[in-house]
DNA sequence: TATTGGATCGCC
DNA sequence: GCGATCCAATAG
């Protein structure tokens, strides 16, 4: 399933949080839940850098929840969150550094039907425009937290078949956060339509 | 042990 | 615009 030529080395991810939430967009993301397998090309990405990041969730430090954040970069955190939704992120950084890039949207390519039927939706832009559309389209829960994406056969990346062009990338504000605000840490690729919502002032 | 609010979504 | 729905974090 995956070729040689697409593995990941680690180093990959032991870069800074912002330069991977950019480097990762035109990934492909899959998960192989009870043998059926579902991803696409990940257009929508956040930056969460605790060290400097109030917004992030260990900005205060290591708790349970967010210790997976703390481990070598290429691990999966998922978390669980207002009451009812599951939201995915690819740890980045070495160990020690609590750092992540929330992956916020998709533009699916294998298990549509699946990832349709999952979603209740009919349209494929619906699948996986939003963080928490995604994780429910590729069935990523807290099962998957900590998983190692170098080595599970549960979720993995795959390169793209095409380095994205820096223009081709644009950059806001975060959705959904009341602190840092101000940071323009969501990365985007430009003119998809599977992104979740546009900014205003583009 | 009690309280509070959240990296969201979908319907009104 | 707002309710759903529940857990983690923090305060007491």
């Amino acid at each position: 399933m995956v070729k040689k030529k697409d593995k990941i080395s680690r180093s990959f991810f032991l870069t800074p949080t912002v330069l991977l939430a950019k480097k990762l967009l035109g990934w492909q993301i899959f998960t192989k839940i009870n043998g059926v397998i579902t991803g696409g090309i990940i257009v929508e990405t956040e930056a969460y850098h605790g060290p400097t990041d109030e917004a992030c969730h260990c900005h205060y430090g290591k708790t349970k929840r967010n210790e997976v954040m703390f481990k070598e970069g290429g691990h999966l955190y998922v978390y669980f969150t207002y009451g009812m939704h599951y939201c995915a992120n690819i740890v980045a950084e070495k160990e020690g550094i609590g750092a992540a890039v929330l992956l916020r949207a998709l533009e699916p390519t294998v298990g549509i039907e699946t990832m349709l039927r999952r979603r209740k939706v009919r349209e494929i832009k619906d699948i996986a425009n939003g963080p928490a559309k995604l994780c429910q389209a590729l069935k990523l829960t807290s099962k998957l937290n900590g998983e190692d994406l170098l080595s599970s056969s549960r979720v993995w990346l795959v390169k793209p078949r095409r380095v994205l062009k820096s223009q081709e990338i644009q950059c806001a504000e975060r959705i959904g956060i009341s602190k840092a605000k101000d940071l323009p840490w969501r990365f985007f690729i430009k003119d998809n339509k599977f992104v979740s919502v546009y900014p205003k002032h583009l």
